[in-house]
RNA sequence: GGUGGGUUCGUAUAACGGCUAGUACUCAAGAUUUUCAUUCUUGCAAUAGGAGUUCGAUUCUCCUACCCACUACCA
């Protein structure tokens, strides 16, 4: 959720400025890859409704927009791994980065060993001078390093006692010293693929980007990148920056995770996802939710339009959306809400569009009623679900005569007086004259029509009797009366 | 621990430094309905705490508290 979230404010952004959504996929961890988490991804904004203008689609190709516009692919990042080590070495030659020769172990020996001293190790101004790298090592010894070894490093090298001074269109102005930073890895020999910061700034450099609008997890990374661009020149065309609140789960705190949709009964996935291991989530779109109504809600998690208007359509939201609107604090996730959105948007569906819908899930019980029937019960029913799936559970007995009734009502409703009465009227009136002849008869309103109502729908609540009947017919009606007897009686 | 960010009803949020702090969701009550749901009406409910600036602070400044993120050869 919270990546469609980003990946929506970035497109409404870009579109209300006439600008491009891009997307790149930032695949730089070979041990962390995901089979068919792009694909995902691609085909998750696709239901939202979001299309890139340039990037990879679900094939892996690059997408074909109207105007067939890719200059900058390939998208992938994991396929431009030749472009990278030259701007890492280009950092290196003007001294903004330099060659690590740490192996994991001697990291791990000097993290635990800082540990057990109570710090923690931070690889930086502090203790570069007493490790393995090109500032430490003689020029024969690294330019030999570099050669026979395969597990370098480069690492950019954070200046000491440097306050950077940055702008975020969301926060506001922020300055940080760089006293407290560390010296990050850019680039490894090993997969000879660049971490995420260096990929970010050389990539964004590349492709033009002119606004970075991300979560708000990168705000401590955001000095390391503003020198980044410094070490490179690039200040003048540096990206401006926004980064979005987080979202976090609806009880207690912390960010939204997987487990809280699990525990809770909500979907934290756009789509249904099953991970390699098996493990498989639910998702908005297989539960029922409109796209639409999951962009619209969505997006009013972290901004407002200034205004009370709550409903929202793509475009319109497109019309709407201002950085300066999104909140600085984590939103919390209110399911209640999602549901309320959801419910409005089938309300405005048409009765033929959820007619449409629904009857695949009629299929599937074998049922194959008219549309212009189906069309019907639609109209009726609509404003009492929150999904499609609610119609079933809402009006299964205008299609299927109910077998079973549920027992507290059949105490209350089904007594020999009642009934009789109730048969009676059934067998003297039709769904018309049904009311009119109870009240003229002088029998209890509400006794005798709630035990009509068990016998056509198996319960005491629901929808009108004389709807029921019109549906069903009178002949069915006092079929169902009679079952009721044999049924209980 | 360090650094950065954040803090208005339970939740999402509104309020040029100036009305009785508004709206939506949830919840409660009432009306409507043959029942339930819908619909309508009403109600409950908040500026984290403390200083300061000011005629006046939810809004600006500082301190405290709490929450979150980051602190990886992950993004």
């Amino acid at each position: 959720m919270g990546g469609v979230r980003t990946a929506l404010y970035n497109y409404l952004y870009a579109k209300q400025n006439g600008g491009d959504f891009i997307l790149r996929i930032e695949d730089t961890d070979s041990n962390r890859f995901v089979p068919g988490a792009e694909q995902y991804i691609i085909e998750a904004l696709r239901w939202c409704g979001i299309y890139p203008d340039e990037g990879v689609d679900a094939e892996g190709k690059v997408v074909e927009t109207p105007s067939a516009r890719h200059p900058h692919a390939p998208y992938r990042q994991s396929q431009r791994r030749g472009i990278y080590r030259q701007y890492a070495e280009q950092l290196v030659a003007a001294g903004a980065a330099y060659y690590a020769f740490d192996t994991a172990e001697e990291l791990e020996k000097a993290r635990s060993a800082a540990e057990s001293r109570g710090e923690t190790f931070i690889y930086n101004h502090l203790t570069r001078g007493a490790l393995r790298n090109s500032l430490t090592l003689p020029e024969e010894e690294v330019k030999r390093l570099l050669e026979e070894r395969t597990d370098w490093t480069v690492r950019f090298r954070m200046p000491e006692g440097r306050v950077v001074e940055m702008d975020d269109l969301i926060r506001g102005h922020i300055s940080v010293d760089t006293s407290t930073l560390d010296d990050k890895v850019l680039w490894k020999r090993a997969d000879e693929l660049p971490t995420y910061h260096l990929a970010n700034i050389v990539d964004d450099h590349l492709m033009e980007i002119t606004e970075v609008i991300r979560g708000e997890e990168w705000l401590p990374s955001l000095p390391l990148h503003y020198l980044l661009y410094e070490a490179f020149g690039w200040q003048d065309s540096q990206p401006r920056f926004a980064h979005l609140p987080l979202l976090l789960k609806p009880v207690g705190n912390g960010k939204l995770s997987k487990r809280d949709g699990d525990k809770l009964g909500f979907p934290v996935f756009p789509l249904r996802w099953t991970s390699p291991t098996g493990e498989t989530s639910r998702g908005y779109r297989e539960d029922g939710y409109f796209p639409d109504a999951f962009v619209n809600l969505l997006a009013m998690l972290g901004w407002n339009p200034g205004t009370e208007q709550e409903i929202f359509s793509l475009d319109e939201l497109v019309q709407a959306f201002s950085l300066d609107k999104v909140g600085k604090s984590g939103a919390k996730f209110n399911p209640d809400k999602a549901k309320w959105y959801n419910r409005e948007y089938l309300r405005m569906r048409s009765d033929a569009e959820l007619a449409a819908l629904w009857m695949p899930m009629l299929a599937e019980r074998g049922l194959h009623p008219d549309l212009a029937f189906v069309e019907r019960v639609v109209a009726l029913i609509k404003e009492r679900a929150t999904f499609v799936q609610d119609f079933w559970t809402i009006a299964h007995y205008l299609f299927v005569a109910p077998t079973e009734f549920v027992p507290k009502d059949v105490d209350k409703f089904y007594k020999p007086e009642i009934y009789a009465a109730a048969l009676e009227a059934m067998e003297h009136s039709d769904a018309d004259s049904l009311e009119g002849y109870v009240r003229d008869h002088g029998m209890p309103m509400g006794k005798v029509m709630n035990c009509i109502r068990l016998a056509l729908s198996g319960a005491a609540s629901g929808l009108g009797i004389s709807d029921i009947l019109h549906f069903i017919g009178h002949e069915e009606g006092l079929r169902r009366m009679r079952f009721l007897k044999e049924a209980i009686g």
